[in-house]
DNA sequence: TCCGATTTTTGATCCCGATCAATGACGCCC
DNA sequence: GGGCGTCATTGATCGGGATCAAAAATCGGA
């Protein structure tokens, strides 16, 4: 029988042993909250390409990206495309103001997934500051992040753009699971081309460009580092 | 004698008669709170041109516009520069969790400020949920502003982005003043186009453009919106 | 293991917006 | 009111990245 696209963990988890306890949302939480917080969320598997919500969805959860990469992006109505992000584990998705999903998100590959249904978990975290203050530094890391990515959709060559992506990307997964050989790819050009503002092209010109200069080295799913500090020189950090 | 270019107001001011009272991050407080808070900050004017804090710069002070407007940004090595936004009376500067500003802000125009040193602001939040909540909705509602701009700098055209740029500053000023008749633009064509990551010539051509069009007419110091509709186009929203 | 679909790479050409250059329009201070 | 510095507009040309097109590589499924 083949798995369906989406489905729910049936039986119990525990936040104790959950995989981004440190970095995500939670670890604000002590071990009673935390108790409390394992009845409100449920887990949840996404299958590769799959959309966990739309633009414009009312938001009815919000979400703790456990496992996998998601891609968080934006259309405009005649189709094109601005991937705003990457999630990884330990982000937390789906706070807005008006009550409505202000992009959407898929699934790059499986993703596993923390649901909280909206309104217990704004209870949840109605009398519980630390907690809010902790999504509020989340939300603070990510408008820093939005406005480098700014500098670098409206003032940074292809070059620079490319250089940088692979630069930060790989920073990322660092900090998420130590020293890497490797850097994989789990995206695909279109959607590295979609987050730098430029064409899938130009995306494959600029690696390879980078391949012959000897600063990168590509492999299927991924690329190797070869010269992190001309990588960083072109990035012009 | 020459005013200073920057000056603290000398007399006490109260925040009950602040004209950004139910925009600014203060709308969360009672009027016990405001008296309290009234002793925490300190209005301070700056000329045209000055700059308020600086990328890189420590924090020591979290900031309210008052009065005026103010630019954002941040400048690679070479000297490039991206606006990440234009500060309005009611938004609240300095929220970080580097303990540096991530962004430069210069006074455009003059401009009135409401200073908080940061530790004892800091203090003050401590125990008030209500205003930790407002901080919170600012930064979210910041945060869906930026992701709409990164959508502009990545897959807008020229005309598209200063159609856009026109309308939402619009907006901005309606929702801030109500009902205007022309649209005044305190900055320079250049802050216009680092804003929007074109050059000021692009900037000025599409201008003239859109006046060619009868969409717009350029008048010293802003513009007036002829047509809201062929502009909401052009815009592409 | 082979085949068809999809993704990626590479090549040729084009065009939008940048760059270079000059002129025009203010504002400001003596 | 005249001269000067700054900012905005306009014109001519260039080039980086987009677009159009095709070949090559990779992947998934029978």
């Amino acid at each position: 029988m083949k798995a369906s696209l989406v489905t729910i963990e049936p039986n119990g988890h525990s936040c104790s042993d959950c995989a981004v306890r440190e970095f995500a949302v939670c670890s604000s939480l002590d071990a009673a909250e935390l108790r409390e917080l394992e009845h409100l969320g449920r887990r949840v598997h996404f299958a590769a390409g799959q959309t966990v919500f739309s633009e414009e969805d009312i938001t009815t959860s919000f979400y703790n990206v456990l496992d996998g990469v998601m891609r968080l992006y934006k259309l405009l109505p005649d189709g094109r495309r601005q991937i705003v992000g990457f999630a990884l584990p330990g982000d937390f998705l789906g706070m807005n103001i008006s009550g409505r999903h202000n992009f959407s998100a898929d699934a790059i590959g499986t993703v596993t997934i923390c649901q909280f249904a909206k309104a217990p978990f704004t209870r949840f975290i109605e009398d519980r500051p630390h907690l809010l203050r902790r999504i509020n530094e989340l939300a603070i890391r990510e408008l820093t992040q939005a406005r480098d990515h700014m500098v670098l959709l409206g003032r940074r060559s292809a070059d620079e753009k490319v250089a940088t992506f692979l630069l930060g990307w790989r920073e990322r997964l660092i900090l998420l699971k130590g020293p890497i050989g490797t850097v994989p790819l789990p995206m695909s050009r279109q959607d590295i081309a979609d987050y730098l503002g430029l064409t899938i092209e130009t995306v494959s010109r600029t690696f390879t460009k980078l391949e012959r200069l000897g600063v990168i080295e590509i492999i299927p799913g991924g690329i190797g580092l070869l010269d992190a500090e001309r990588a960083g020189a072109l990035a012009a950090a």
